[in-house]
DNA sequence: GCTTGACTCTCAAGTAGCTCGAGACCCCAT
DNA sequence: ATGGGGTCTCGAGCTACTTGAGAGTCAAGC
C-alpha cells in the first residue's frame, strides 16, 4: 500500500490528478484511513489506471472511460465509440489542417502587403430565408437604388414588415455593366406570400433563398468602391480552395440617411 | 442602430457571443442607453466583428486577437504570432493524426481479439532517476532475485533508503536465458554516491539513468508468466511506429510478501 | 515528549469561450 | 392597461484538471 505521493510517483501522474479521478470515481483509492482521509494505494491497481490513461489517449472523456470500465466492456459498444471517435478525429484534422492553411495564406498575406488589410472575409452559415422579391435586367448598377425604394413604396402601405435588411441577388453567370439581371429581395415571415405590384407595375414573386456556406464581407462607404469588397472576396476564395455555389448576395445594412455611411455586407455562397 | 438582437440576425452571431465580446472588451456596443442598460451597435462595427471572427478562425484566443487590435497592428508582432500558431497547429495536426492511428491501430486489435485487452501499454515521460546499481551476468534469470535481496542487505545497515522501486536493466541486445547481462538499480537522492560492498562482495556503481520517453506496461502475477507483458509492448511499440532507445527496465514495484501477488512495471525507452 | 519538515487532507477558485436559466425590466401594439 | 417578445444582470455549467489556503498527519531527531 502506497502513500498518494507515492503512487503518484510510480505512476507518473500527478497526486492532484490521482485525487481527481479518485473523487470521479474513476480509479477510487484501495482504502481510505477513516481516521485520517489519507488515501492507500495498492500496485495492483496501475492496470487499471494505464487503461485509464491508454484510453485518454485515445481521446475518450473521462465519462465515457468510467462508463467503460464499470460498464465491464460490451465489446461491440466500444467499437461503435472507437468508430465515432475515429470519424471525429479525422474531421478534427481536417479542420486543422484547414486552420493552418488559412493560418499560412495570411501569413503570406501580410508578407507580401506589409500590413493587415482593414476588412476581412469570413466565412458564415446562411439561413434559408423566406423572401418577397423582384427580378429585372436593368441597364445601370444605379436603377438598382430604384428598384429598392419602389419596393418599400409597395410594401410598407400594405402593412408589410421587412424582417431583416433587403439584398440583391445577381444573376448574371458573368458582369456587364449595361445588362445587370438583379433580384431585389425583402425578407419577410414564412406566412407572408402576396403583396401588391410596386409603383412601376412590377409584381412580387414569394420564393425562399437558400442557405449554406457563404463568403462573407462587408464593404463600408459609397457604392462606387465597392469593387474592393469584390476584389477581396474573390481572391479569399481562391485563395482557399473554395468554389462559387450560387448567385451572389448584397445587404444594404443602413439606412439611406446614416450619418456614418453606408454599409453593404457582399455575400458569396460557396462550396 | 440596431438592438442586440437584429445585429446578432446580420450578423449570425449569438446575441449571448455579442455580449460576451462587449463583456471582455473586444468589440463594446456603439452606445448603452444608461436608462436601461440595453445595447446598440451600428452597421460600421461589422468591419471589427469579422476582423475578430477572422482573427478567431486562425486558431487565436480573444486575449490575443484583444491586443492585436487595440495595439493597432504592429505588422512585425502579428507575423511572429501567426508563425507561433502555425508551428502550434501543424504540432496539433500531428499529434491528432497519431492519436488516429491509435485508435485505428485499437479498432484493428478489436475486431481481431474480440475484445479489449486486460492491460494496456501506455507512453510516459521518465525523469531521470540517480541510482545506485550493480551490474553482472548471471547464468539464469532466477539468480536476479538473489541480487536484489543482496544489494537491499548491503544498504538499509548504511542507512540508505532508496527513494522509488527498486529496477533492473536488461544490457543485452538479444535475449538468453543462460547469460543474463543484468544492472540492479537503487534509485537514491543524488547526493548519494557511494556504499559498501554486498555480501557477494559486487561494488555499487553511482550514475543517472537518463529519463526520456518509454513505452509502459505492468505485469500483475508470477514472473513465469512475464513473457506476455513483454509480447504486449513489443507489438505496441511495432503498431505505434516506434523504436527502442535504450537497455529495457523492470520495476519491482511490490514487497515479496504482499499479498495480492507480485506486480511489475516493464518500461521500453523508445524513439 | 517536542519540534521540525515533508506530506496529506478538504475546499474553493481558476482555466476558455461561451451557453443556458432565473427573475426582473423594457418596448411596442392593441 | 395589458400582453408578448426582447433585453438586462447575474450565476452556474461545461472539461480535466491545477493552484493555493489553511489545517491536520507522519516519522525522525533531540
Amino acid at each position: 500500500m502506497y502513500r498518494i505521493g507515492e503512487f503518484s510517483k510510480i505512476s507518473r501522474i500527478p497526486v492532484s490528478a490521482l485525487r481527481y479521478y479518485g473523487d470521479c470515481g474513476l480509479l477510487p483509492p484501495q482504502a481510505i484511513d477513516p481516521q485520517t482521509g489519507y488515501r492507500y494505494y495498492s500496485a495492483a491497481q496501475l492496470p487499471r489506471l494505464n487503461r485509464i490513461l491508454a484510453l485518454k489517449d485515445l481521446g475518450l472523456s473521462l465519462e465515457e472511460i468510467g462508463s467503460l470500465l464499470d460498464g465491464e466492456l460490451p465489446a461491440a459498444e466500444l467499437r461503435g465509440m472507437l468508430r465515432l471517435k475515429s470519424a471525429e478525429i479525422s474531421h478534427a484534422v481536417t479542420e486543422q489542417q484547414q486552420m493552418l492553411s488559412r493560418v499560412e495564406a495570411r501569413l503570406r498575406l501580410i508578407e507580401s502587403e506589409g500590413t493587415m488589410p482593414e476588412q476581412e472575409v469570413v466565412l458564415k452559415e446562411l439561413d434559408p430565408i423566406h423572401v418577397l422579391s423582384i427580378r429585372e435586367v436593368v441597364d445601370a448598377p444605379t436603377k438598382i437604388g430604384d428598384l429598392i425604394g419602389d419596393g418599400f413604396a409597395a410594401l410598407m402601405p400594405a402593412g408589410v414588415m421587412p424582417t431583416a435588411p433587403c439584398f440583391a441577388l445577381y444573376h448574371d453567370p458573368e458582369f456587364k455593366p449595361d445588362e445587370v439581371d438583379v433580384e431585389i429581395a425583402f425578407p419577410v415571415g414564412d406566412e407572408v406570400t402576396v403583396a401588391p405590384n410596386t409603383p412601376g407595375g412590377r409584381a412580387f414573386q414569394a420564393r425562399t433563398v437558400p442557405g449554406g456556406k457563404a463568403a462573407v464581407t462587408v464593404h463600408h462607404g459609397g457604392y462606387d468602391t465597392i469593387d474592393e469588397a469584390y476584389g477581396r472576396i474573390g481572391s479569399w476564395i481562391a485563395d482557399n480552395g473554395l468554389k462559387f455555389a450560387g448567385p451572389p448576395q448584397e445587404a444594404y445594412l443602413t439606412q439611406p440617411d446614416d450619418p456614418a455611411g453606408p454599409v453593404t455586407e457582399i455575400r458569396f455562397p460557396v462550396e
